[in-house]
DNA sequence: TTATTTTGTTTTACTTCTCTAACTTTATAC
DNA sequence: GTATAAAGTTAGAGAAGTAAAACAAAATAA
């Protein structure tokens, strides 16, 4: 059995590898803010544990096992934030720090009540996908909205920071998981978008924002 | 803010408090099962805080803020044993375990939630005052089925014990809160009562099980 | 009332998780 | 290709929470 802290670094770990690939004892260090030299030894006893192959100052890697364990965990955040959400009349922008301890908590039965009342949901609020019983995780193929063009008609299925200042940002516009947004225009100075939907006609996002938009193409 | 570990501590003594009146090291240490060297020391400690008063070789009292304390950790558990049950359809007795971790997490809005969408509750699964948000309780008087007699007519408010094992026994015999039950007989010889309730109309409880049965009197 | 048992405290020590300081290795700049 | 900077490790230490051993006080029994 893992303790909170094993669980908090494996989920980092896991969630940094698959941000930016690499993952070195620096990075883990300011996700976590946490001392390197603690990082270190931390790796050391997970690799220990069979769940990270640490090799001094070479990047760190979970194991399969790790991989599986922080999966789970993620599970478990992933499908809280969910039920906050869908069953409790949460906002997205209020759930993820709750989430963050209520994914401690040891009972198989209350995340698979959670999973059956929510109808066994592929993803969280946020468009992020919620691994499965056995921690294996399927990612859909989305293309940032950045990366599209003028005429180009999406649908925002997934947002990357889920910062709570991110969220209500969009909340401010209206924009929400699930919108139909059509591109009407590119600003090539500082690739801002003109974009519409609902009942926006004409609302203008910064390249930072369209980055941080995940869509798939409407056909 | 306290600990998750002070957190209990704090509980087991406000618990232990109304149980048995007169608290001492040694219960205290049987109850968290933790040895009385560190019982003595999380008192001085808690004293320290000011939650405790402490002197050696004397009961063991909470003083005024450590009882509010006491009473918000264990107003979250009784609210989440409740929403456990009636929002996401737990047994009564599944939902302790959960609960005892659940109360730990901070985060008032969550609480706040659950105590609305629950109605405002004023007792928990098991019949137990939810204290309010001040750290209120408010008890009200209930009477042992041991201690009523031949022709009574009770309704069953509450229960004492609420182990797994106890609770399972109630519910093969279809025992509920809120049931109306008559007393049939006392059998004087070792106290057990024949009673009848719903569709048992002649059923046998041991004076240990009556003990723990909190009723009161229908009018 | 004295002996014995139980309860409580003190002291020492272990585990987990954290840090700072000092040092080493690797990466970057010139 | 050295010099400098950044990243990583080692060593030492401290806080929180725990227990074992030794001792002291209080309760109980004889
Ligand atoms: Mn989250
Ligand atoms: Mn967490
Ligand atoms: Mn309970
Ligand atoms: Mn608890």
């Amino acid at each position: 059995m893992n303790s909170l802290v094993e669980e908090n670094y494996l989920k980092a770990l896991f969630n940094l590898s698959i941000e930016s690939g690499q993952v070195n004892v620096n990075d883990l260090s300011q996700r976590l803010d946490i001392k390197m030299p603690t990082v270190t030894s931390m790796m050391k006893k997970l690799a220990g544990k069979g769940l990270v192959h640490y090799e001094s100052y070479k990047p760190l890697r979970l194991t399969e096992q790790g991989k599986i364990e922080a999966a789970l965990i993620i599970r478990k955040h992933r499908l809280t934030e969910m039920f906050l959400v869908e069953k409790m009349g949460f906002g997205w922008e209020q759930v993820h720090d709750i989430a963050e301890q209520i994914e401690h908590i040891h009972s198989d039965l209350f995340f698979a009540k959670m999973d059956e009342l929510l109808g066994f949901p592929k993803s969280d609020p946020h468009g992020s996908p919620i691994p499965d019983r056995n921690g294996n995780v399927t990612w859909k193929e989305f293309k940032k909205l950045s990366d599209c063009k003028a005429g180009d008609r999406v649908r925002l299925e997934a947002v990357i920071n889920t910062s709570e200042e991110f969220l209500k940002f969009l909340n401010n516009r209206a924009l929400s998981l699930g919108l139909e947004v059509l591109v009407v225009s590119v600003e090539p100075f500082d690739r801002s978008m003109v974009v519409k939907y609902a009942k926006r006609t004409a609302e203008t996002l910064s390249h930072t924002v369209c980055e941080r938009l995940l869509v798939v193409e409407k056909a």
